[in-house]
DNA sequence: CGTGTTTGACCCGCGC
DNA sequence: GCGCGGGTCAAACACG
């Protein structure tokens, strides 16, 4: 029992965490919305993008809505302290579409990297730790969506295996940590809820498939129209949309679309600009702005 | 028995 | 340097 630090942190502590105000909120990387549905629309249709390699040409089209943190430039001292990007950076159309991203040309530059897909979990903790010791872990591309759902972790399409839980600071609710379980997949997934409305899950995906969805096949067919590892991303999350969809329908959740529920999305979404739900997952390059 | 989950321990980066 | 918090590992466990 050399230290105690956070580990082992006991189910009861995660309220004991909460309660800070001033929460990081820099969540400055590529964010989907699917809190709200429209219905069985396609990811797409949600976008109200048609032609799906303009898409990846970012910044996206004006249907979506793009929280303003894109254009909030926080100095690195800043960094957990985004504090000013407030709810009036709410997506100026919730109605049309409840798809926001932000700072999606980083992720492009990102993905414009050749990223080392080398699985990692295969790797000895020697070489990691070697790695890790010549140059800092490179993170992946990531997005991530919040999706209105009873269950924690939604159906995608693909199997992961959960290999960790943990704490998350100023949420009562644990976040769980799932991998790809395809021996060649590198992908990662987190899964968490929303505070403030635990209906509301958070999902950030990490890495790209190296394989087609198992229960997919063929039928995914917007890897191939959108050209580049963002088509990939995009035919991930939109196969996620339709499953949640789906799920949704019979949930109930797509009954009505009154304007309160509305206020709910714009309120969710404002608070992941403003509390930084995901501020760790903020490319730290962009934090330091080049 | 194979597969997936749970959970305490460990490692690392970062801020102070 | 130290402590905090995020992320990962891996043994134990559960389940079909």
């Amino acid at each position: 029992m050399e230290n105690n630090k956070m580990m082992g942190v006991k189910k009861e502590d995660y309220a004991a965490n909460i309660g800070s105000s001033s929460l990081p909120s820099c969540n400055n990387y590529p964010f989907f919305d699917f809190s709200e549905d429209k219905g069985s629309l396609g990811f797409m249709e949600l976008l109200g993008v048609q032609d799906y390699n303009h898409l990846l040409d970012f910044p996206l089209s004006s249907h979506v809505s793009v929280p303003q943190t894109s254009a909030v430039k926080e100095p690195p001292e800043t960094k957990k302290e985004c504090s000013e990007v407030t709810n009036n950076q709410q997506p100026t159309t919730p109605n049309s579409s409840s798809i926001s991203s932000a700072s999606s040309e980083v992720l492009y530059d990102e993905q414009n990297k050749t990223v080392d897909l080398a699985p990692e979990h295969q790797k000895t903790k020697e070489q990691l730790k070697a790695k890790k010791t010549n140059q800092k872990r490179q993170r992946e591309p990531r997005f991530a969506f919040m999706t209105k759902s009873e269950v924690d972790h939604l159906e995608d399409g693909y199997r992961w295996r959960k290999y960790g839980q943990k704490a998350v600071k100023n949420s009562p609710f644990p976040r769980s940590y799932y991998r790809c379980t395809s021996v060649s997949c590198n992908v990662k997934k987190r899964v968490e809820r929303s505070f403030s409305d635990p209906s509301i899950v958070v999902t950030t995906y990490e890495g790209q498939h190296t394989h087609p969805s198992p229960v997919m096949g063929r039928s995914n067919n917007f890897g191939t129209v959108m050209s580049g590892s963002a088509g990939n991303y995009m035919s991930q999350y939109y196969h996620q949309q339709q499953v949640h969809v789906n799920a949704l329908s019979s949930l109930g959740f797509l009954s009505s679309s009154s304007s309160s529920r509305n206020a709910t999305f714009s309120q969710e979404t404002a608070l992941l600009s403003d509390y930084g739900l995901l501020q760790d997952v903020v490319p730290s390059h962009m934090l330091k702005e080049d």
